[in-house]
DNA sequence: GAGCACTGC
């Protein structure tokens, strides 16, 4: 009932929005909802993958980046070409072999988890057996060289040459495919996972063979070979120059032929090829939106699906009804929309509600090299809604998207695709970087090392703006004063600056030599191939182009070790510079000054963390000085504990930091280490999935029915115990049905990883928040407590709502009024804390109260300013509680939610219910201060202990609980920095713990004190019994549940019925009764005839509830008349066989 | 008694 009503209401809203984007009417029992996704380890072919997994280019190879001072440049490197494809399939070779070795691992674990399954485990030997005949027939090693062709254009050659061998597969293809439907017919159970496992295998059928695929098959031949559809776009002139100077418009030709001819395609072009505003274009153009078609575009950044959608719309003079965008809040989506660009998110969400994503024609992973947790997710689906919908006949195409040429994890993983896609490389419009290296790698003082090359440029330098690479707000900040000191400037007449105090300066001074300005047109070109030689730690290649100079250290390099650090901090005002500091968390006007040209006669100067190497792009960079590092968040596998760390960057970081010079002229790139250093560097990052928490992303996989997350074709899989913890964690939340605990242990063992999903766990899927958090929703209905649940949740999930006051001031004036602004946002912490009920919510009412607060006020800038509030988080938070309110409406329709501006703060007994409910969903998150007899060591003092940790945890000193030290709290989560610290608390009463928590809980024997007791509401038997905390323990207060099963119950059952607390009839025989109630308890109540009479009627009928025993009435009228009958004296027999049974 | 990079639903 809920699930049509959910559905209507969809309709419905979609409708009154004008939006009717999905068609949900259209066979809505047709969409295959996999009962789990069964995936085999495809076929294996040696030789072959290798060699083709890498199309190269028609054109040319990009050189490894080994020396120190390397160009990034346009022109041809056919020298080095071979050496580096040689360099190249050496690497391969290498990674095939441990891919290999870690598919047969894999292997392993796959087939102990599917042992029962072997029904389609003997289909995969089928599916082997035609994967490899198939090869055989078509010697794989011509394979590589023939495709290239084909690419660049000699493709009908290429058809008739393999016409052969073509027609033979396909014969035995038909006959494999006749197998299995008969196999299937046969197997009534063939659910839709199988379904999809058979898709796997299509797509090596599809593209060889003719036959099996029509509708793709004539579908390319029309667009290869006569173009029947074409779209015009009307572009202006001034675009049309524009397009016609990206380097990817020459390869339209190869990179359409690739598509219509395959069902998935790899493109990697770096950032400048126009990849992303053209592709979408040119499918366009060849006819994809034709016949009501849609192509979706997805974005890692909710910016970048909305720009690109605004510049591929204005590229084509397409409204925005036709080339639209959607994000998580917001998008312009209409039922014209054409091209669709969103954010990978958004696109996840859609395949929970059309599994087939039918409203697609093409889709599109822009950015898949960032290996983003849901891009990684969204290729793994793609590769199996591909071929289901090519079996369908409405072929669906998958484009990837890359900037690097890292895509063996796509291409050579044939688990996830079975056939290798082709891989096109296009050029980038990027100029050439010169890259120097470091002598020597500063083993800690990186943000000195950063300061003295930046003095260097800044002195020695032509013009052109500055970008530093650190790693957090704090260094960001102290590298800005002391760049700000050392090159001060008259801010008077420029609005643009503040917050920094210069010595004032007299007058600026226009830039000193002229002989430096020339340096600017005559950069030091260098030609790539000259560094065939690696040559370690010298910066000194390029000094033929700049030698004479009266300055020390002034060539290009400038690596003429420590430069005299007393000298740079002297205040030289006759040298500007104009310094911004910029990361995420800055305020967005302070980072929108990056973009703005810097003021005249000054040198723009910005130092940035991690933001600028993907999130932003800042015009006018010429230099980029790389510190190596990067701050990165760790999290404990199994304990989900995390720590920040500063460790080196990737090389393929460190390159498109150097990138980040060549944007508009051809640029230098400092890199503050050595390049034996460099070499040591990993070459990629690992990808998000493998490092973090697992748990809402195998939710949202069980919510599409994917049970054996194991064997999902992810394209770097999370590593078993991070699958593990998630999968325990969503049991005991009851988002997974719990495992049975019969069986063999192995078996156990087996089922933990393949739980299927929950009612409730299907309602938390529904809300686009972490589990822990969905449950905390799921939970609130009762009380009005929700729009304070939705609240908190949403101020849980917006990081840093709180600005932050504890960096280093620029100033000494800034310090006072850093001080300042926290002081008052201490005070008005503790406000919004409250008092006795409210404030054992502890943080999580702080927040509350803040968001009240703000919310109260309007929201405003100013308010956000004045009480140490983030405007932005501010603003998310606001956005947040309204999905999140319009997802709960649609779950529940009788709610009738809305988001309440001057919603009032909870009552004293709201906010202890919103307690429970948080403790609800953070039960995994409990701890419990150490107890004085258990203080053995004085460093854990104040400590809390928690059921997974041996080491102490602590109360972070900004909770308004800090003092407090409640017995037990639940945290929102642990930072180990110089401790562990528990951030976002809430105090817990013990005596909810085994009532809310039973899945933690371990419960003892049934209590005689209280005594069990008759519930006449639910008509069952209750008991206090003790409880322990899982794995630590912990003694808790006994509660009040149901008698646990057996003997036991029925005896009580049976004392409450002649009691006559069970049926209110029988309450008038109860002072004729032969014997007292009370020795159905008694050790020696079987001496008694009667009482064993009466409860082997009860245990017979399993009556030990009163609902059991009406039941059994219903069935039988004379139903336990006999066993009864014998604790009354004969004289009442035939009164009570009358009145029997005592109901109505 | 404190120091958190960056994102997406």
């Amino acid at each position: 009932m809920g699930r049509a009503r959910r559905r209507h209401n969809w309709k419905a809203r979609a409708g009154a929005r004008g939006a009717a984007q999905a068609r949900p009417q259209e066979q809505p029992r047709e969409h295959p909802v996999p009962a789990e996704l069964q995936l085999g380890d495809g076929a294996k072919l040696k030789g072959v993958d290798e060699s083709n997994a890498l199309v190269l280019p028609a054109k040319k190879a990009k050189p490894k980046k080994a020396p120190s001072a390397v160009h990034h440049q346009k022109k041809p490197l056919s020298k080095k070409q071979k050496k580096n494809l040689q360099k190249i399939l050496e690497q391969k070779e290498k990674k095939r072999q441990r891919a290999e070795l870690l598919s047969k691992l894999n292997e392993v674990q796959a087939s102990e988890a599917e042992m029962k399954l072997l029904y389609t485990t003997s289909k995969l030997g089928v599916g082997e057996r035609m994967y490899q005949s198939k090869r055989v027939v078509q010697e794989p090693g011509s394979a590589v060289p023939e495709k290239i062709r084909s690419i660049s254009g000699a493709n009908k050659r290429r058809h008739s040459s393999e016409s052969e061998s073509e027609e033979e597969s396909s014969s035995e293809e038909e006959k494999e495919e006749h197998k299995q439907g008969t196999e299937t017919s046969s197997a009534s159970d063939l659910n839709a996972a199988e379904k999809l496992e058979e898709g796997t295998k299509k797509p090596l059928a599809n593209q060889q063979a003719v036959p099996t695929a029509p509708v793709c098959q004539t579908a390319s031949n029309r667009l290869s070979c006569k173009p029947v559809i074409f779209i015009p776009v009307d572009r202006s002139p001034e675009i049309q120059e524009a397009r016609l100077k990206l380097p990817i418009l020459a390869e339209e030709q190869v990179i359409m032929e690739a598509i219509n001819e395959n069902p998935i395609v790899v493109i990697c072009g770096e950032t400048g090829s126009g990849k992303t505003t053209q592709v979408p274009q040119f499918l366009y153009e060849a006819g994809y939106t034709s016949s009501n078609g849609t192509i979706g575009i997805t974005e890692p950044r909710r910016v970048a699906a909305v720009s690109m959608s605004q510049r591929v719309a204005k590229e084509m003079n397409l409204s925005h009804r036709v080339v639209s965008y959607q994000i998580r809040y917001e998008g312009n989506v209409t039922d014209e929309t054409q091209i669709k660009f969103m954010t990978d998110g958004v696109l996840l969400k859609e395949i929970q509600k059309d599994f087939l994503l039918l409203k697609y024609k093409v889709v599109i992973i822009d950015e898949a090299h960032e290996r983003s947790m849901y891009t990684d997710i969204l290729i793994g689906l793609l590769s199996r809604i591909v071929p289901l919908r090519e079996k369908k006949g409405l072929p669906l195409k998958l484009i990837i998207m890359s900037a690097t040429l890292r895509v063996e994890d796509f291409t050579e993983n044939n688990r996830l695709f079975s056939v290798t896609p082709p891989v096109i490389q296009v050029d980038a419009r990027q100029f050439p970087v010169t890259v120097h290296f470091n002598k020597k790698t500063p083993l800690d003082d990186y943000s000195g090392e950063c300061f003295r090359k930046v003095c260097k440029i800044h002195r020695m330098l032509p013009s052109g703006g500055i970008l530093v690479f650190l790693t957090g707000q704090a260094e960001v900040h102290s590298l800005c004063r002391r760049l700000r000191k050392a090159f001060p400037f008259q801010k008077n007449n420029n609005a643009g600056v503040d917050d920094d105090r210069e010595e004032s300066v007299k007058e600026i001074r226009k830039f000193k030599k002229s002989r430096k300005q020339k340096k600017a047109t005559t950069l030091p070109q260098i030609d790539l191939d000259n560094y065939s030689v690696v040559p370690v730690d010298e910066g000194d290649e390029d000094r033929d182009a700049e030698t004479d100079d009266d300055i020390a250290g002034s060539d290009m390099d400038l690596d003429l070790g420590d430069g005299d650090s007393e000298e740079d901090e002297k205040p030289d005002s006759s040298l500007p510079l104009y310094v911004l500091p910029l990361y995420s968390l800055l305020a967005p006007e302070k980072q929108a000054k990056v973009f703005r040209p810097p003021p005249p006669g000054t040198r723009l100067c910005v130092v940035a963390t991690n933001v600028a190497e993907t999130s932003l792009t800042i015009p006018g960079i010429k230099y980029v000085v790389d510190c190596g590092k990067v701050k990165k968040r760790f999290y404990d596998k199994i304990t989900g504990v995390s720590s920040f760390r500063v460790t080196w960057i990737s090389q393929a970081s460190a390159n498109q930091r150097a990138g980040r010079a060549g944007r508009t002229e051809p640029g230098h790139c400092y890199r503050l280490y050595s390049s034996a250093v460099f070499m040591d560097f990993e070459k990629f990052s690992a990808p998000e999935i493998t490092k973090r928490p697992v748990e809402d992303l195998i939710l949202q996989m069980k919510a599409l029915n994917i049970e054996k997350v194991i064997n999902f074709p992810f394209p770097t899989p999370p590593p078993v115990e991070a699958l593990a913890a998630a999968e325990e964690l969503l049991i005991a939340l009851g988002a997974l049905k719990e495992p049975p605990l019969t069986g063999r242990l192995k078996e156990q063992q087996a089922a933990k990883l393949s739980c299927p999903i929950s009612p409730l766990g299907r309602i938390m899927a529904t809300f686009p928040v972490a589990p822990r958090y969905g449950k905390m929703l799921a939970l609130s209905k009762q009380h009005d407590c929700l729009p304070y649940t939705i609240t908190i949740v949403s101020a849980m999930t917006v990081r840093e709502l709180f600005e932050e006051f504890d960096r280093p001031a620029v100033s000494e004036e800034e310090t006072v009024k850093l001080k300042g602004k926290k002081a008052r946002l201490l005070h008005i912490q503790k406000i919004w804390a409250g008092q006795g009920a409210l404030q054992k919510l502890g943080d999580l009412m702080v927040m509350l109260g803040a968001v009240g607060a703000c919310e109260y006020a309007g929201c405003t800038p100013k308010f956000c300013e004045e009480n140490g509030l983030r405007y932005k988080a501010m603003l998310e938070v606001r956005r947040l509680r309204g999905q999140l309110t319009t997802a709960v409406n649609s779950v529940c329709a009788d709610t009738g939610l809305y988001v309440d501006p001057k919603m009032k703060p909870p009552t004293e007994a709201q906010a202890t219910y919103l307690r429970q409910v948080v403790l609800a969903g953070l039960g995994d998150h409990l701890a419990r201060r150490v107890q004085a007899e258990e203080l053995l060591d004085e460093k854990w003092k104040n400590a809390y202990k928690t059921a997974l940790l041996d080491d102490p945890v602590f109360i972070h000193p900004s909770s308004v609980l800090f003092k407090q030290l409640p017995e037990f709290v639940v945290y929102q989560e642990i930072v180990e920095t110089t401790k562990l610290y528990m951030r976002g608390v809430s105090a817990v009463e013990p005596e909810w713990i085994p009532a809310l928590l039973p899945p933690y809980c371990h419960f003892g024997k049934p209590l005689e004190n209280p005594p069990p007791s008759y519930c006449p509401e639910t008509g069952r038997i209750r008991c206090h019994r003790p409880s322990v905390f899982h794995r630590v323990s912990w003694q808790l207060p006994a509660v009040e549940v149901d008698y646990p099963e057996g003997i036991d119950r029925y005896k009580y059952f049976a004392r409450f019925l002649l009691e006559g607390k069970v049926i209110e009839k029988l309450d008038s025989y109860k002072r004729c009764l032969l014997s007292s109630p009370l020795i159905m308890l008694k050790t020696w109540s079987k001496l008694q005839p009667r009482t064993e009479a009466l409860l082997q009627a009860l245990v017979a009928e399993k009556c030990d509830n009163r609902d059991a025993l009406l039941a059994a009435w219903k069935k039988n009228p004379k139903y336990l008349l006999a066993a009864y009958r014998q604790w009354l004296p004969e004289a009442m027999h035939g009164d009570l066989a009358k009145n029997w049974p005592p109901v109505l």
